[in-house]
DNA sequence: GTCTATACAAGGATAGAC
DNA sequence: GTCTATCCTTGTATAGAC
């Protein structure tokens, strides 16, 4: 809480910043770190003061997008605990999506670099995505024991698929051009009801 | 036809078999021409002989992944073209799931490597690309016009998050250890009916 | 169709000055 | 905390022999 330490958090944000952007933008593989030095203004040999190496860079940005996550899911989890199950998950997808495209570019980097890290990389933050795989599978076993979801649906197999259309967004979704709230609305739609116009009565 | 050209189909054959592999299991980027040479037991220079460079090969790799798609897609079409819409669709999804894990790494190439690659590549394979997006759009917006999927639903978009589910499959499932009509089933009932238990008359 | 040999560029990482 | 200089490895690609 220094000033000294500040400075030091500082001069590592205004790398990550740069290497969250050029990761996500350019992939980890593809961007060196003379890319990094460069969109930050000093030079590549500069970077050690601040990481131990690349992927010691990798793990500090997946770390960073994984807590704005988890963050948002505690909030939001507060925020609806006593609303119908329908507008929870939809709350709590629309708090997915916006942390993936509205904080930076940490979370989303998370989503698409995490597959091709190093292993060492990927096996460090593991522990911690379990974490928030966890939230997820806890909030829909409560719905489904509650009753809301039909009892053969499988959760595990259900909260994968789920993921998997949110987060494939980070690759054709962009929030200047798109709606993110029908986004969300149409995620969370399908996910909850589906398609399908039910036959009327 | 000649078996001159043969020969050579195979040697190209020969040795996308490989690559694909490598690229799907260690990305693109961190799968050199000497680890695929090594894989087919030839030489890095060797492959100068079948191919202009690595990314013309990921080029026909690609290529290849999304015709398996595409052929996949048509012989669905037709079996269930008389099919209850409901049927159709899981079949489709079905389908589209096989290709992606029943027909050697080339198709799961093409969901992986696509976003990362040069932009050559990927200009090039754009057009075959949206001729398979044009076959599910058209299929979707059938049954909308037919009064089985909501009028409120863009299927654009809806298209979009059922692919994101579809594909984000290869990063996870391994067919040899899960089920994939289970898998299909979770995935095509999710996107029609969705979890939800719906209240009982 | 494959080999050897090699050119050439680029990237991660380190050492020591400032 | 950043710079310069540099080492070392790896990768794509080419040339010419076999």
């Amino acid at each position: 809480m220094t000033q000294s330490t500040e400075q030091q958090i500082d001069g590592r944000q205004r790398i990550t910043d740069e290497a969250a952007h050029l990761f996500l933008t350019n992939g980890y593989a593809q961007t060196s770190l003379r890319d990094i030095a460069a969109a930050v203004g000093i030079k590549a040999g500069s970077i050690y003061y601040h990481f131990d190496s690349k992927d010691d860079l990798l793990l500090a940005i997946l770390r960073q997008g994984l807590d704005v996550m988890i963050d948002a899911f505690e909030a939001t989890a507060q925020a609806t605990a006593h609303a119908e199950p329908q507008d929870r998950v939809a709350a709590h997808v629309r708090s997915h999506l916006a942390a993936l495209f509205e904080h930076g570019p940490y979370t989303a980097t998370h989503v698409t670099a995490f597959h091709t890290a190093p292993d060492e990389v990927r096996t460090a933050i593991v522990p911690d995505r379990d974490d928030y795989e966890a939230m997820w599978t806890e909030l829909l076993m409560e719905l489904q024991n509650d009753g809301h979801i039909r009892r053969r649906v499988d959760i595990g197999l259900s909260r994968l698929v789920l993921f998997g259309a949110m987060n494939s967004a980070v690759e054709w979704f962009h929030p200047e051009r798109g709606n993110l709230d029908r986004l969300a609305t149409t995620i969370a739609d399908q996910f909850w009801r589906g398609v399908r116009k039910e036959p009327s009565t």
